[in-house]
DNA sequence: CTGAAAGCGCTTACAG
DNA sequence: CTGAAAGCGCTTACAG
């Protein structure tokens, strides 16, 4: 008995894992890939399949000798669940699309950490899409990041075009904004007044008695806009707008860009004494262009920008500027839309994260 | 005739889009889930569900008429593929798993729009993993990705973990390296001599008469390690390698932690007359750190780094910095990714993308 | 060129 | 707690 015990257990070894692999005993008929399946494991452990896949999708529904025997066969097998399976039988995908205009700016790539920090708990799958500030990309994206039937939508900003709305509207996925606030209050969105933003720090550069304040923007997003909004009012309760001190181009921010602009600036406007730049790329950029030209910073010329990017406290002279709560708001968000897939949608539907002056040497 | 043939056509409009969706006239036992499938498409077509099918994925082997036919009721229908399913069906997902160390870092970035460029004509969907730098997160994230039964698999370095090196081994996933070159021919990889690239800058600071030269390198990783050896190598061939000025930290390297070794470098070994820092981020604060200190750059201290980020052509001084292909390393490592995938595996399996010396005013 | 039917690998009411 | 069977929405040999 014993010895023919111990001949079966190694005839049964032996078969499985060597000389004839479970996928070639299968119907001539059969489409296997060879994959180790769920059924697999489940023969493996001596269970139904489906109690298999309580197993693993919910433990608590299982006995503990057969929970431990089905991770036993997962180990033994090297199974890996197939997703795309799971997520046609399920309804659900655990996927979550991102939209985002860059992954060249740190802006976005914070963004992006905060969401993977609030998310890789829950086991979802993050689907980054890169719109790169064009309408029709985001739209194709869209499409595309649709048909991996996302459990939830990541937006960047208020603006969408129509079709995408459409999109959206017909896919019932939550979606939640990120980095700006919408006018209606039942949106799900995460960010902070880019309005009040840029005219918090034109205000910083009246008080501190600057006013002939120029505005150097690009990209022309839509909080590019809104801080150039913001910058106007700001000017205009001070009463000293002057619509000729404002540079506005579509080109991407960079550093380059930055420094070209701030010699466009000076030639337009010589009489200006400040410069707000959109972002701190182009203010970065402003003040190399202002080292080289022996243009001093801020004696002559103050210069500032937005975002608070690591370098800004650094440079010399530092950089003035508006620290964005970036990773708060991929966090928030996330974690917004998370309540809003699990059904359990918050009284605050809209959070205002807010922004910090950072008033340093440049100003 | 004509009226009723009319009314027909209204009745079925009105039937369809508004009053009795299709869904709500499934049999009760139906999981249905409302959404438009392909079955609906090829019913509005009055076509097979089959030939819908291959309207779409092979439309070269439908008949022009039923093809515009298939499209229209696609339009009508809004139809948006399920990839779930078609993955399941097909045993092909088009998605190309990504593992890069960091999102934070330009350097990656910069290899992802590579890929993008590479892969979004294909139809292929990038899955992004952020492996922090870590062994565990990486074996990880592979782990999930491969649940999406990628059909390759993209890898930064060389140096992985023996468990994914199984996993990828036994998921039969074509898999292309980046920015390193194995020694293994047949390996497929893209990238350049990290070794090469270390000595050749070294050798520069030689050339420009430095002697006592100090490394400042942090993060550890291997390619930073492999820098590391090249500046060896290269001062040992000049007879002057001093370990005492190396600095080797495994922080995350940043502006800040470029500040902080500066001085720390400087106390430790206050005779040095250049410094490799083994990248950019830490080249920018080490010379803002000088700036500071009143350490006149590269009067009395020569400062390069590593990548030549946009900032190291515009900062005053401007940074001597080795330009490394990164774009061109994800374009290239895509390309070779998709022909493996497609079965045409080219003669040259490694590419070596070279690298240039930025020789400018910081040394 | 077109189609009926089986199958991909899971999950889930429904029973027991 | 456990299981037999149907179903998720596609694709694909195999026929015609």
């Amino acid at each position: 008995m014993e010895i023919s015990g111990s001949l079966l257990e190694c005839a049964i070894d032996v078969n499985q894992n060597h000389f004839m692999p479970i996928a070639q005993q299968a119907p001539s008929k059969s489409r296997s890939r060879g994959r180790v399946t769920l059924a697999d494991v489940a023969r493996q452990a001596s269970v139904a399949t489906m109690t298999a896949s309580r197993a693993i999708s919910h433990p608590e529904q299982v006995s503990q000798a057969l929970r431990m025997r089905v991770e036993q066969a997962i180990r033994d097998l090297g199974y890996l669940p197939n997703r795309a399976a799971r997520s046609l039988a399920s309804a659900h995908s655990n996927v979550i699309a991102v939209l985002i205009p860059s992954l060249s700016n740190a802006v976005f790539t914070d963004i992006l950490a905060g969401i993977q920090d609030a998310l890789d708990a829950g086991g979802y799958q993050v689907l980054i899409g890169n719109t790169r500030y064009s309408d029709a990309e985001e739209e194709k994206l869209l499409g595309i990041n649709l048909q991996s039937n996302p459990d939830g939508v990541l937006l960047t900003g208020l603006s969408q075009s129509e079709r995408v709305r459409q999109m959206l509207q017909s896919s019932r996925v939550p979606v939640v904004s990120m980095m700006d606030l919408p006018d209606d209050p039942q949106r799900l969105a995460v960010g902070f007044s880019q309005f009040e933003a840029g005219y918090t720090i034109t205000r910083h550069l009246l008080v501190k008695g600057y006013r002939r304040i120029g505005f150097i923007g690009a990209q022309l997003d839509e909080r590019t806009l809104k801080r150039a909004e913001g910058y106007r009012q700001a000017l205009r309760d001070a009463g000293s707008h002057d619509p000729r001190r404002e540079l506005l181009v579509s080109d991407p921010s960079t550093i380059a860009l930055g420094a070209e602009l701030l010699g466009r600036m000076l030639a337009m406007a010589p009489d200006c004494d400040a410069v707000f730049c959109c972002n701190d790329d182009l203010a970065y950029g402003a003040i190399y262009q202002c080292q080289r030209r022996g243009i001093a910073v801020p004696a002559r010329l103050a210069v500032c920008g937005f975002n608070d990017l690591p370098a800004s406290a650094w440079m010399n002279p530092s950089v003035t500027t508006i620290a964005t709560p970036r990773y708060r708001v991929g966090f928030e968000a996330a974690t917004l839309l998370r309540k809003a897939i699990e059904g359990d949608m918050p009284a605050v539907r809209r959070i205002d994260l807010g922004f910090t002056l950072m008033a340093r040497e440049s100003t």
